[in-house]
Parts: structure tokens; sequence; C-alpha cells
DNA sequence: GCACCCGGTTCACGGCCACGAAACAGTGGG
DNA sequence: CCCACTGTTTCGTGGCCGTGAACCGGGTGC
């Protein structure tokens, strides 16, 4: 799971700029007369004390929402056989994994059939449309994964984020 | 200049989702024992009440950050079929595609309609309003992407940022 | 004030073709 | 032996685009 770092202010400045370095999300806690906070990115909020623990976990939650949402930036294939998306993945068989590859490679750049067919076919294509075939059942396997493998009419698939 | 609508909750809920649906940021001051909130988007943020004034102050500043941060972006063709704003996209098909070109090159002026033609069917328009219908149903596809394409009566049409 | 036109918008229809889904069969590994 | 994986075929469908026609508001001439 995510995790959300929570800092004083202006105790622990020298922290804050470790987590930032690091990328971590963080929330700050500003003390009640210190001046006012300006978030560096989009992984990091603020809130004035003294502030209500119910108020506190509400922005920790939208920054834990916040860091997943990036961490599905891209997907990834690993081993050469499961593919990651955040927290999802499911194992590919061969003919698959060889298909997807280069969609991840390029992930959200469309990719032409004809590039898909040596991937997928080194040796040339078994039949007609055996690609088309297989691009179904890959699209199938990514179901409820967060990644959508569309179509770009007569130019090739796109593999992105989306339902 | 960028500007930032304050609402309170949860009297100004309507307003809120007013504002949600014209894309403009909003800032909500939550009353005090009203539950926290949780943002929708990038553009939106909120502070508990009390609140001092340089604290609000603060938070709004950050919105027109963000908010012009988004205003400097610029829609692009990619692959020559894949049109992109931020993180919205579509494909198009190959009219689609040659139509908008030189909408995106000039993306916020006017582009005429000769040139539009030009672009669309290089070998001359197949029929009188056949360039009026293939606008409408670009305009169609942008929906819900944050531009819009607005004709400019006797001068052509414009691409540009809004609903 | 009225008729008319012009520029633009929208609709419905139809043809074309690239893709997509289902169903079935063969094959190889555990 | 069963199951996952893959090849093959067939048929359906949905996107894309041209076309004609209706429609609409604003401007212009009478």
């Amino acid at each position: 799971m995510t995790d959300v770092a929570v800092v004083r202010l202006p105790d622990e400045t020298r922290k804050l700029e470790d987590l930032r370095r690091q990328g971590i999300p963080r929330l700050a806690l500003v003390a009640p007369h210190a001046p006012p906070f300006t978030p560096v990115d989009l992984l990091e909020d603020w809130v004035r004390l003294p502030a209500a623990p119910v108020d506190v976990r509400a922005r920790v939650l939208a920054l834990v929402d916040r860091a997943e949402e990036d961490l599905r930036r891209r997907p990834e294939l690993a081993d050469g056989r499961l593919l990651r998306y955040g927290r999802w993945w499911v194992a590919l068989g061969p003919a698959d994994a060889r298909l997807i590859t280069p969609l991840v490679d390029r992930f959200g750049t469309v990719v032409g059939r004809g590039e898909l067919a040596k991937a997928g076919w080194p040796e040339g294509l078994p039949s007609r449309n055996s690609l088309d075939v297989q691009l179904g059942r890959l699209r199938r396997r990514l179901k409820g994964s967060g990644l959508t493998l569309r179509t770009v009419r007569s130019r090739g698939c796109v593999l992105a984020q989306g339902a």
C-alpha cells in the first residue's frame, strides 16, 4: 500500500526536503503562527494546526489517491511474461507477451499492425487475421486492469490508460 | 488573469457543482462541523473554517498557479492520428486528422475555410457542404475534451480551450 | 415589413471495409 | 487426461465518410 509521510513545519523542514527528493507523498502540518505553505508538486498538501484528525485523514487519503494514480503512469512487463499496472497484474502466454511488448514500450502511442505482427510472429503471420484474434484475446485479458487496447483504424493500436 | 471561485460548504453545494461543470478553479470553505471535503480534480482545494485570511490566500494562489499551468497546455496531434489534450485523447479518422492539422498548428487563432478545405481535401472538396459536415463531426468528437471548435462567421474556425 | 439568400448546422441514409467475437480444432505440457 | 494456448474460419458490426435535404438565424434588397 502507498504511504503518506506527515511532517511538522517549520520543525521538520529538513525531513520535508528529503521526502521531496525521494518523491514520497507528504502532508505538512503547519504550526499555528508559521507562514502558509506552498506545495511544490502534486504529491504534497498541507493543513494548518490545530487540525481535526478527520481533516488530516481526509487529506492523507486524497494524497494516497493521487500517488496511486501516479503509479499507473505506465504498465511494465516483468520477466517477459508478467504484465503489471499499479497493483494489478496478469501472467501472459508467450504469444500475448510477444504481442504486447511493443505496446508497452510505446505506451500511449500508436503501434502499427505491421509492427505488431512482426513482434508477435517474427516468422510471419500464420493466417490472415490471427493478429486480430490474438488482439481480441489480449483485450479480454486486460479487463479490469485500467488499461485499454484501442484500435486506431487503418493505423494500428494504442495501449493506454482508461476503462 | 485567472480567477478562483470561493464557495462555502455545505451551503453552496449547487454553486460548487456549476463551477465544476465549467472547469473554473474553486476553493471550498468548509463549515466547522461539516464533513471533510474530497476534491474531484486538481483545480479544487478546500480549507476548514475558521481559517486565517492568509491561509485562504495561499490556497487561492496555489490554485491560480495550477490553472495557469493548465492554460499553457496545447493540443497535439501525435502519430498523425491521435489528438491529445492533457490526459485526454481521441483517435481521429483520416479526414478529421487532416482537417484538424491547421487548427492545431494555429491553436487559438482563426483558420479560414479555404485553408481548412485545402488541408482536408487537397484534391478539392468532394461536395458543397462536406467541409461543414466534417467540421460538425469533429466538433462532436471533441466533446468532453476541454477543447472547442468555434466558428467565426464568414471568417473560418478557431480551435480553442473551453467547454 | 417582407421575401429572399447566404453561411452554417444538423439529420438520415447508404456503401465500404477494417475490425471484432464466437466457435471449433489441433497441440503440447503438467 | 485435462487444460491452457494458439491457429482458422465465418459472420456480424460499427466506424468512417460522401451525399442530399431540411433547417435556422442574420443580413440585405425591395
